[in-house]
DNA sequence: CCGCAATACTCACACTGTCCAGATTGCCGA
DNA sequence: TCGGCAATCTGGACAGTGTGAGTATTGCGG
């Protein structure tokens, strides 16, 4: 929010628009999703000429990608501060403390992705312009990645590093592990979004639960 | 297939246009995903005027709701090839035998996704209108829902049931299994598609084989 | 054989992303 | 202090999109 004009700037420069833009797309993804961030509509809000954009994104696929990284970033903070208000009484058993643990980052992520849909959506790149699993090495299109910030798996895998810790989990197994979790977190959220958006919020939870404990389960059971 | 004439038709009526736009919606959005089926796009490659799609869809949304449902009966007809031509030898033990039906048609899901991403995108509702989990009921906008073409969640019912019926899942567990079964493979194919596009064949089906062990494992271990 | 309702077409409008050329300015060196 | 330069913003334009209103063309039932 560094300007807000109306209608024109008092300076015909903007002081720093990327950043405003950025932030425009948040306001907007967050209420319609990533196709809602749409150039001239944010550039509109901003209160700037729509080609003024280009300046500083490419095309609109670069604001989209940095809106949703912001998105990520987001989603981080807001699991964060998930976890640490609604996490007071952790079990005694160190085992069980870590299970409960994973679970209630599980409820962090499907959380988030209900409380802020939209935001969720563009966070995970809901409308990639690369169809297809060409195994494109992606060339890393990193503009400067600051791969610094928060990313929402780290808390995964620190929940993961607990069950390590508590001896339900063996470390080899813990790739398998990330990914079971992630697919089944993901998964989750994506079909209550999608697929089965006519749950009421507690079928959703019921499933949620029951899903998490199937994970946990599977996850700590005595391997083959 | 029903007409091909390039540019304009021998008959000023098409004959049946509601079947051919679906068609040609199919064509351009098994590579394109969804969002490749375009109005003008798909009623020039029918041959026809873009508005003639207004008399058998009310709007471009209609159309595509169309596409994705015949996009739906496809992936369940190749989940059903797949599951026919890839499963010779099923173990004696009937457990294991359901168990490893389980696995398969995970894969199934998992093979109709990565083979034909842009169909599984456009038949998953991969651009939904609706954001938001207003818990709206649907208000069944069903246009004569026939609802008796294949599902694919009609094969991971079938597997769940024979779980059921070699002793290794409780009736009652039944409804957690498929949200935890479905949410998994679900999950597993968008991360494949959306989030790690540049996994290597190896890598996924290495994803794909350690996921549905812990699946199983959860779902066949001893109940809490 | 004729009229009529269904079907397809034409024209038009408000949008969109993006290119190109020009206007405006902060800033840095002389 | 001041002139110019490069960054930044603006305006107009073009191709393409979904969709509405009115018009032409037909197959078919009476």
């Amino acid at each position: 929010m560094v300007e807000k004009r109306p209608r024109t700037r008092a300076t015909y420069h903007h002081g720093d628009l990327r950043a405003a833009l950025i932030t425009a797309g948040i306001g907007v993804a967050r209420e319609g999703g990533p196709q809602a961030v749409v150039l001239r509509e944010v550039a509109r809000i901003v209160g700037v000429a729509p080609n003024s954009a280009y300046g500083h994104f490419a095309t609109l696929t670069a604001l989209k990608k940095a809106v949703a990284d912001r998105a990520l970033g987001d989603m981080a903070a807001a699991m964060d501060a998930y976890l640490e208000a609604a996490a007071p009484d952790e079990p005694a058993d160190p085992a069980e403390a870590a299970k409960t643990y994973l679970r209630e980052v599980g409820r962090a992520y499907l959380h988030f992705a209900l409380t802020e849909p939209g935001l969720f959506r563009t966070a995970m790149g809901g409308d990639p312009t690369g169809i297809g699993v060409p195994g494109v090495p992606e060339e890393a299109t990193g503009t400067d990645h600051d791969d610094d910030r928060p990313k929402p798996e780290f808390h995964l895998l620190r929940a993961l590093d607990r069950l390590v810790g508590a001896g339900c989990l063996h470390p080899a197994d813990t790739n398998r592990a990330v990914m079971a979790s992630w697919a089944a977190v993901h998964g989750l959220a994506i079909m209550f979004l999608d697929l089965l958006p006519y749950l009421t919020p507690e079928e959703r939870d019921a499933a949620v639960s029951e899903t998490l404990d199937v994970l946990v389960a599977g996850l700590t059971c005595p391997r083959p």
